[in-house]
DNA sequence: ACTCTCACG
DNA sequence: ACGTACGTGAGAGTT
């Protein structure tokens, strides 16, 4: 798709640099065929970091490129493959000078020994763009700010609104309601009207809700809010609003059939309104998301944007109308893609479990937090000043930039010898600890930004959060965010909560139960390697699952020849890197730098490892060849990744393309295990009537609320539930454990 | 709005 | 000869 750019898009650099001037022109200028030119215009300056002292296309131009690379083939073949990023920034940072056309290129003035005459710039005129071919361009590299200007040039759809219909008109509209036709509804903003501003303190809110002695989740302002509102439609360019109250039946009735974008908001803001929701049949957004996981949005307008070529204009009929048309382009592609199984099984049934998780929170101390910023700024500030003694300068450590002119200009010391494409000298972690060898500065730099980071991300951060009615933790599940199939959580992100340090970890000891109850959190252990035995039918790793031994301690066994009984902690963790990064196709030089060990030697441990788990490498093999043929992947049951880089030549692409294929089945197939899971404690916490909430989900973990009494019974469940969401051929193992707080969880068989 | 850094699985 | 694990979200600084 990216051959586009070669046919139809011309990049127009500010004018003084570069001239626009048909394509014949170009050929004869530069003596290369001037379709190729665009290409090399678009990976126009900073973006090119990965030709280390190239000046910029725009520069020395497209010469030193070509000569660089060998041959016109090899730079084009470059500037097309190169990730998406980059044309984006280099796209947008020309934004308002980009022209579409079909005749026209760009050329650079500076090119050494070409010389642009005015005779050549009389020749310049400005083309028609090729919207159609812009259009296509811009959704696949997600431009939707360009996209948006341009579909704005498109005709508007035709369409026909109703504003506050008569009580006649909705009942015969839900009459005509069917299975192939359902009916497509839009919420209004249901919270309208009320008051939306935090706190000033969790003290502050906790007064609020007790003088108010009940706990709505939204807070009830001076002024009553309004009716609340929604958009129904059965047709394309036809919807009707009305308020909510006049459909309460039709929203409740399950046999009525309905399709909404995005179910699990819908789902939250009417159960605020004690309005119930049964019958949804299509989540467009899910069916977005199933078909193209790989966007990062799938909002509504986005969607629309991207698969109606429409820009909403943001009203609330006009959204149930969109949901409406795109189940017409929606629903076949899911049947051709063979989707229609993850969606009914897994990703519809999961909307209202997670909605009912965001809705009950999770609790946390306010004054565990406020004790640990107060020690936390007092520590940063001690920190703070031994840097700037030991540094002879004060700065703001928190600037990469400032950080690194004090250690490596001021201090001198020694940079790290692959450092930035042309950027900026690292700071980071990594390269710091390098250097704590040879002066205390960076170790220092180090405590520091744990300090401030822990401080500013969650201690700080948690409570200012914390909603002054429920006066809990409301995250809230992305369901249509991560191209594997994961949940992401946000707002607060409650799937980071430190934990693999010991002052991360007191972080932890905020997040409690309500009284008389506990938290149980139950996780999958080493599902993805399971996963692993379990695809690749790798004889030793399947038996040594079996044996529910210590696997990195058999791996390091086989791996290193040696018995099990006499592996070194040395052998065991060099052996669990592998394991490790089994998943993400690893390589001789990741593992080398994560074991801090040659390359050679990562390559032999590397060797032994396939030699001793044969089946894994063929597996591994034999999903990269099918991820050729097909350029998708899927998980075990049936979600998508498409690849479409898989067979690009160009090396990185295409190296990462590979690693995503062999990852994604694991990462994506346990996202689908953990789901269903979700799914059926949920529906059995429902059947029996217990107080028990499931709050959160941190990828292979589950997080219970479990009232005291129904501990013993909510153990056998959950255990009995995942790990029996479906036979594989090796056992799935969960781990339990119960506490007063998420810190202080006891493990348990 | 983007970059860098870093928290998690 | 190339660059290097997979997937996220958030805060602070910089532009």
């Amino acid at each position: 798709m990216l051959q586009l750019v070669n046919e139809h898009i011309c990049v127009l650099n500010p004018p003084k640099d570069n001239l626009i001037c048909d394509r014949a022109k170009v050929e004869e200028i530069l003596g290369v065929p001037p379709e190729r030119v665009v290409d090399v215009m678009a990976l126009r300056g900073d973006s090119i970091d990965n030709i280390p002292g190239a000046p910029g296309i725009g520069d020395k131009g497209s010469v030193e490129l070509i000569r660089r690379f060998g041959s016109v083939e090899a730079t084009l073949e470059h500037a097309v493959e190169v990730e998406k990023k980059t044309y984006r920034e280099s796209l947008l940072n020309n934004r308002e000078q980009i022209l579409y056309s079909k005749s026209q290129v760009t050329i650079d003035c500076d090119v050494p020994g070409v010389d642009l005459s005015d005779s050549l710039l009389a020749t310049m005129t400005a083309g028609e763009p090729d919207l159609e071919a812009c259009r296509e361009l811009f959704t696949e590299l997600e431009f939707t700010t360009l996209l948006k200007n341009l579909a704005q040039a498109t005709d508007r759809q035709e369409k026909r609104y109703v504003e506050d219909a008569g009580s006649l008109d909705i009942v015969e509209l839900l009459s005509r309601a069917t299975p192939d036709h359902p009916l497509a509804f839009a919420l209004g903003d249901l919270t309208a009207g009320v008051a939306a501003e935090q706190p000033a303190s969790p003290d502050q809110a906790a007064e609020d809700a007790e003088s108010s002695g009940t706990l709505p989740f939204e807070a009830a302002a001076d002024v009553p809010p309004l009716p609340p509102r929604i958009a129904l439609s059965l047709k394309a360019g036809q919807a009707i609003t009305t308020a909510v109250d006049n459909v309460r039946d039709a929203l409740a009735s399950p046999t009525l059939p309905k399709a909404v974008h995005d179910s699990k908001s819908a789902l939250r803001l009417l159960a605020r309104q004690a309005l119930q929701l049964a019958g949804v049949r299509h989540d467009t957004m899910l069916y977005s998301y199933l078909l193209d996981p790989t966007y990062s949005s799938h909002s509504l307008p986005e969607v629309a944007l991207r698969r109606l070529n429409f820009p909403p204009a943001g009203g609330l009929a006009e959204a149930a109308d969109l949901t409406g048309r795109l189940l017409a382009t929606l629903v076949p592609d899911i049947e051709r893609e063979g989707l229609r199984s993850v969606y009914e099984e897994i990703e519809l049934p999961l909307a209202p479990v997670l909605a009912r998780m965001e809705e009950a929170g999770v609790k946390i101390d306010c004054d565990i937090l406020g004790r640990i910023s107060v020690r936390l700024e007092h520590d940063c500030e001690r920190k703070a000043a031994e840097i700037f003694r030991h540094s002879g300068v004060e700065f703001n450590i928190n600037s990469p930039r400032q950080l690194a002119e004090v250690l490596f200009e001021k201090l001198n010391l020694p940079k790290p010898i692959k450092y930035g494409k042309g950027k900026m000298v690292s700071t980071a972690a990594e390269v710091l600890e390098e250097l704590a060898e040879s002066h205390d500065v960076p170790r220092l730099v180090l405590e520091y930004r744990e300090l401030a980071k822990l401080k500013s991300t969650y201690v700080d951060a948690l409570p200012a959060l914390v909603n002054r009615c429920t006066r809990r933790l409301h995250t809230t599940f992305n369901q249509a965010g991560t191209a594997t199939g994961r949940l992401s959580s946000n707002n607060p992100n409650l799937q980071n909560i430190p934990i693999r340090t010991e002052l991360g970890r007191e972080i932890r000891a905020a997040f409690i139960p309500e009284p008389e109850r506990l938290l149980l959190s139950a996780d999958y252990s080493q599902i993805e390697l399971r996963l692993l035995a379990h695809f690749s039918q790798d004889a030793r790793m399947i038996e040594a699952f079996h044996n529910d031994a210590d696997f990195h301690k058999a791996t390091a066994a086989e791996v290193f020849g040696v018995m099990p009984s006499l592996v070194s902690d040395e052998l065991r963790s060099r052996a669990k890197a592998i394991n490790f990064g089994i998943p993400y196709g690893l390589s001789d030089f990741g593992l080398a730098q994560n074991l801090g060990i040659e390359r050679r030697e990562a390559a032999e441990y590397i060797n032994a490892y396939f030699a001793k788990y044969a089946g894994v490498r063929d597996w591994l093999e034999a999903t990269r060849q099918q991820a050729r043929r097909d350029q998708k992947v899927r998980t075990l049951f049936g979600r998508v990744r498409p690849l479409p880089d898989i067979n690009s030549r160009n090396y990185q692409a295409r190296s990462f393309a590979e690693r995503t294929a062999v990852n994604t089945p694991l990462q994506g197939t346990a996202a689908d295990i953990i789901k269903l899971a979700m799914i059926r404690i949920d529906s059995e916490l429902q059947r029996r009537g217990l107080k028990t909430q499931m709050t959160l989900q941190v990828h292979d973990e589950l997080v219970f609320e479990v009232p005291e009494s129904e501990l013993d019974q909510i153990r056998r469940l959950v255990r009995e539930l995942m790990e029996n969401v479906i036979e594989l051929r090796v056992p799935l193992k969960v781990d339990l454990g119960v506490g007063a707080n998420w810190r202080d969880i006891k493990k348990q068989r």
